[in-house]
DNA sequence: ATTAAGACTTAGAATTATTCTAAATAAGAC
DNA sequence: GTCTTATTTAGAATAATTCTAAGTCTTAAT
């Protein structure tokens, strides 16, 4: 699903330690924080850090794939070192983003109308809801 | 599918000739164009028109549903004058977005590891990709 | 028809997220 | 340790969008 912030090893990257840090925030509290919020967290650990270098961050693991960027509508981009292939719910109630699961062996092709052989680069879910029982 | 632009009528709005114009265009051609371009394109037929009213048009449609705003990451708005439900594909050999119908008689807890019952308010699918026989 | 009240439009300023620039710093190779 | 070059940094710049305040148009009531 990620892998460790310790271990995190990009072939031709020079892991600085603002790259380890930014990466280790978004794996310790795994709730899509906005760049802003990564510099927020990232500072108390790497004092000198600016948002700046945390915005670079975030653009060369996202190139890299290590991390996920998730936009909802027009706010600010948020992040997720979850790699697998999921989509987003945002609770309306709490405030909070949810991870979706893709259930097992359905493809795209089985609830989208369209050609069964595209070549799907990016694939972007996002809900907006209020789940039961609230 | 929407309403021809001579006859949206919309409740305790006023239809001025911005706001017909700005529907007009969107239903004239159906390629999603941002406020940008649909600013360029509503000059002709209005032209002292604001880029500020344009923008206002375009809220006021989303807000009273006469029209949909779709976001591709972080790139400018584009709207649609499609009002059934459907999801977005971004081809990136022509650079042309499609309407993607949803097929039909599927939930999206069937495809989707949400509860069944959960109260979606709003869904966003856009996938990127290349078109078989490209 | 007149007029008052409020809705709408307008130009331009302001805002906000993000990217760019140029100089300073630090990683990794030797 | 020294060199080379990637990376970081602060601050300026950018781009999409929203806000503001003034002016204009509609509507409804007189």
């Amino acid at each position: 699903m990620s892998t460790p912030a310790d271990t995190l090893n990009i072939p031709g990257l020079r892991m600085t330690k603002q790259r380890k840090e930014v990466y280790r925030v978004l794996t310790e509290t795994r709730d899509h924080p906005t760049a802003a919020e990564v510099y927020d967290r990232v500072k108390h650990s790497t004092p000198g850090i600016s948002l700046a270098t945390v915005y670079n961050c975030l653009e060369t693991l996202v190139e890299h794939k290590a991390v996920k960027q998730v936009n909802f509508e027009r706010e600010s981009s948020r992040y997720c070192p979850n790699l697998s292939e999921h989509g987003h719910f945002h609770d309306e109630i709490t405030g909070t983003i949810h991870d979706i699961k893709f259930k097992d062996g359905i493809k795209l092709s089985d609830f989208l109308d369209i050609p069964e052989d595209t070549h799907i680069t990016n694939l972007d879910i996002t809900l907006r809801g209020i789940l039961p029982k609230n």
